[in-house]
RNA sequence: GCUCCGGUGGUGUAGCCCGGCCAAUCAUACGGGACUCUCGAUUCCGUGACCCGGGUUCAAAUCCCGGCCGGAGCACCA
């Protein structure tokens, strides 16, 4: 009996968690998030910060930042990105303990190359791309491959003394080429590249690949758990030789599958920078796109996405998910901060005969918050606006109540002609009938950026003092007012939340 | 083509390793009612899934085999 008490407390605050990490020790797990600062963080940026940094909290480990940009070319590492990453990942509630950038550490790779060669576990190889690539597919050891150490540390030195072109030659690492797997066969460790990178200039003309630059830097980190995407599984299996070489032992690994979220689409970091280009993103904070930039900017809070992805585990499938249950995760937090307020877009100005000077209503008093109360006033004028999108649904003879305010008769539609018909909201209160509106003397004009399509329209003066504050445009959406032009029409900027 | 991986309601997810307590969890979505002077919130009710076919077993979402479907890798990208 008492027994079942306690189970139905702890339903209801039941939090996404997630599951053990295996052979995880409190205290001692090591977790690293790499990512390419080629762009922005962006949503799926996100599930990499999210998962690693979460699992870093709940066993009381270290984080490990680490940015592979050792591509100055392909995916070319962008400057202020860096520094974004940073700041996305605390604004997500996580703390690197170290920053890594692997571009300022190639020094060390080499050393950790010049061993293997040494060992013979690496080699220089000047087979041309596609000639490397019959031998792979063909599972045949190149004629480079039994060179002996001594020659194989010769060219490598010639290709760091600038003797060689791109594509000339580059080291490979020994694995099987008879592996049943082509992708593990010999693969790339160091390439030339005659690039200058953004932030090591013309230091280096041989540049490290992903793999073994993650292999030797995970191991150096101490990195005891590693979880990504399941686009690198295969990486695991090519730079398990080279901790086999080493005598190293391999992190523990986990992979989720691919996402697509249905909104965005194939939206990559290359295609969003493309956009950006032609002018049909205004940047990377557009709140067409899905950085983690944009949501900010559109008000989203951090807590919500992280719930969002904890909810997803890191299963090995594929998935497709919707906006919608970020936007539930958000609304739940949102709901009671955000004040109310009336934005109407389209508007249209109509006049309601007789309501002047009634009962001697001036302003009209409106509820600001659900939870904390407070209210708002607006003018009971006779010349008001109301949604293009309402008028539509109304027929002559309809009484429409202007919410907290009046009810008014529609006489003549194509004129605009209304008539105050009471103050009571009685008649009017089932139904759709219900709209909201706002006084000449107390409106501003607003734009409202939005994913699909801006809005634009008039809203209440008070929004001003939200600048930076997620508020609810009532029957439109959660919006966050962004700010106020300085010019003469003072428009109000808001972007577009979620509904 | 070769090599891996995965397939639970519309969408995600738990359960699968260690078969029975699963006529399958939770969230979201959707439908309907209540409440609210918002198309938001709250609340009540409802709809809805183990990819298919064999096998093992007293018993299979869970184990085995085959098929189908989806995805990833096969880059001098990350």
């Amino acid at each position: 009996m008492e027994k079942y008490g306690e189970e139905r407390e702890e339903r209801k605050e039941k939090e996404a968690i997630l599951p053990p990490l295996p052979y995880a020790e409190k205290g001692k797990v090591i977790m690293r998030f790499a990512p390419n600062p080629n762009g922005p963080a962006t949503l799926g940026s996100a599930r990499g910060m999210i998962v690693n940094g979460e699992y870093a909290k709940i066993y009381d480990g270290k984080l490990v930042l680490r940015f592979d940009d050792t591509d100055p070319r392909t995916k070319r590492p962008m400057l202020e990105a860096y520094e974004w990453y940073i700041e996305d990942l605390a604004w997500l509630g996580y703390r690197a303990d170290e920053v890594v950038y692997a571009s300022k550490r190639i020094s060390v790779y080499y050393e950790h190359v010049e061993k293997l060669i040494e060992m013979g576990h690496a080699y220089a190889c000047l087979c041309k791309k596609d000639e490397f690539k019959r031998y792979r597919d063909s599972g045949i050891e190149c004629p480079h491959r039994n060179l002996p150490p001594e020659e194989s540390l010769d060219i490598w030195e010639k290709m760091l003394g600038g003797e060689f072109e791109e594509g000339e030659a580059v080291i490979r690492i020994k694995t099987d080429m008879k592996h049943k797997d082509p992708a593990i066969r010999d693969w790339v460790a160091f390439r030339i590249i005659f690039e200058s990178h953004p932030l090591v200039g013309d230091k280096y003309i041989v540049y490290p690949t992903l793999d073994f630059e993650s292999a030797i830097e995970d191991h150096l980190h101490g990195i005891t758990h590693i979880i990504r995407g399941k686009d690198l599984i295969d990486s695991e299996r090519r730079q398990k030789y080279i901790y086999k070489y080493f005598g190293w032992e391999y992190p523990v690994t986990k992979h989720w599958g691919r996402i697509k979220i249905h909104e965005f689409g194939k939206l990559s970091t290359s295609s969003i920078k493309k956009e950006i280009e032609k002018g049909t993103f205004t940047g990377w904070d557009d709140p067409r796109v899905p950085t983690l930039r944009a949501l900010r900017r559109r008000g989203f809070e951090s807590e919500a996405i992280k719930k969002f992805f904890l909810s997803l585990g890191v299963g090995e499938n594929d998935i497709s998910v919707s906006m919608k249950n970020l936007y539930a995760e958000n609304r739940k937090l949102i709901d009671e901060k955000a004040n109310r307020y009336f934005f109407v877009e389209s508007p249209v100005l109509i006049e309601i005969s007789g309501v002047e000077g009634v009962e001697g209503k001036n302003n009209i008093k409106l509820p600001l918050n659900p939870v904390k109360g407070g209210f708002r006033t607006l003018k009971a004028s006779n010349r008001v606006y109301i949604s293009e999108n309402d008028l539509k649904r109304f027929e002559e003879g309809n009484v429409i109540r202007l919410k907290e305010f009046c009810n008014i008769r529609l006489i003549d539609k194509r004129n605009l002609e209304f008539k105050f018909a009471g103050w009571k909201i009685e008649g009017a209160k089932k139904g759709k009938n219900i709209i909201h509106w706002l006084p000449v003397e107390d409106s501003m004009d607003c734009v409202v950026l939005a994913p699909e399509r801006d809005h634009s329209g008039k809203v209440e003066r008070a929004v001003v003092n939200e600048v930076g504050k997620v508020v609810q445009f009532e029957r439109f959406a959660f919006c966050r007012i962004e700010g106020v032009a300085r010019n003469e029409s003072s428009e109000v900027r808001a972007v577009y939340t979620h509904p």
